[in-house]
DNA sequence: GGGATAATTAGAAAATTATCTAAATATCAA
DNA sequence: TTGATATTTAGATAATTTTCTAATTATCCC
């Protein structure tokens, strides 16, 4: 986990897709893959790199696999877009 | 421009450290490449995927062109992130 | 146990991307 | 005009990424 992951996951529009899903709560790996037409196998890829990323967390209940949203990295991306606006300083 | 060409530019590194490297203001392309060990070629294509995900403008002045930061773009990216948040609502 | 369902992993093909070298364009200055 | 400097564009190659199909793992239920 760190930027790098973070930004690439952030980079595709089908993972981008897929966190606004997960906005309202958590959802099965079937349920998220419903919305789109491509193979489970390649949405189940998807999760894995927004999982590493840090962006959703997994939670394996039986036969489900509950994904969620994991705002505080979105928060860590947040603060470094914000730094960009600091100006002449050397600020971290 | 567009979301998708945004997030994909900040997807990178060297590009993300171009956008570090003018938060204090402007500077020319070749200060810019003066921070990587690749190619000015190679800098300037980072330079033009910036700029045309809007995340930097340019102006010619002489033999030099300046590059500098566009934060209205990056207010968007930060806005759409936010709408991450929002929970059950069904708010755009 | 055996079959059905949920999801992942493995491996491969196709598309995209990052980088390089070489060549081109534009400007400045003697 | 000629040469030097700043930067981009063109074309090629290597690396990465997206997606697929097929196979595997795990769980549930009769």
């Amino acid at each position: 986990m760190g930027f790098q992951e973070t930004f690439k996951a952030l980079g595709d529009p089908t993972r981008r897709e897929i966190l606004h899903i997960l906005r309202d709560g958590a959802k099965t790996a079937g349920e998220i893959g419903s919305h789109f037409s491509m193979t489970g196998a390649t949405v189940s890829h998807h999760l894995s790199v927004l999982r590493e990323a840090g962006l959703i967390t997994d939670d394996k209940r039986g036969k489900y696999i509950y994904y969620e949203l994991n705002l505080s990295v979105l928060d860590e991306i947040t603060g470094w877009l914000a730094g960009l606006r600091g100006g002449k300083g050397d600020e971290k």
